[in-house]
DNA sequence: GCCAACGTTGGC
DNA sequence: GCCAACGTTGGC
């Protein structure tokens, strides 16, 4: 067996929230809309069973909120060419697609939000790409920081 | 609502 | 290929 990998994703909660995913058919969404190489080339370095980190963003506090695992790694991300979705781009088409998505599963709420403001206060965690590069979307995630976050979120076994 | 960071676009 | 302008993201 390889090695797991770990991701954060991030999501404004008025647009889709961890509760959201949780409430979805088999806890499971695909997670589409990303327009951004660097996020890109995360979701396709996911591999099925890959623990993720779900972050809320542009909320009160912003905070990793919850635990998610890849079901379905990447594949085309069909809503780039649909003109009527939220973020199409007339550079990916079905021939070429050029966007990506995988799909997560919610795995369970943390029993503590952790938030922002505690991962730059933690040694351990204020290294994170969270803190050094805000905007990224999708990032990846190391062992200890995973282990760290769980444990503040009241999550006994990690 | 403001502003900093930063990715993307387009002129040259 | 450079770089300024612009748009978007996201923290505060």
């Amino acid at each position: 067996m390889t090695k797991r990998n770990y991701w954060l994703v991030k999501s404004e909660p008025s647009a889709y929230s961890f509760a959201d995913l949780m409430k979805e058919p088999n806890r499971t969404a695909y997670w589409d809309g990303v327009r951004n190489f660097q996020a890109r080339n995360n979701l396709r370095a996911m591999k099925v069973g890959d623990g993720v980190l779900f972050y809320h963003s542009q909320s009160d506090p912003n905070a990793v909120v919850g635990i998610a695992v890849v079901a379905r790694e990447a594949y085309p991300d069909h809503t780039a060419w649909d003109p009527k979705s939220e973020h199409p781009d007339p550079k990916s088409t079905r021939d070429r697609p050029v966007w990506f998505m995988v799909d997560i599963r919610g795995e369970a709420e943390l029993k503590r939000p952790v938030p922002l403001a505690e991962i730059k206060a933690t040694p351990t965690l204020k290294h994170m790409m969270l803190v050094k590069a805000g905007r990224l979307s999708v990032q990846p995630v190391t062992e200890t920081e995973w282990k760290t976050i769980l444990r503040m979120g009241g999550m006994e076994k990690a």
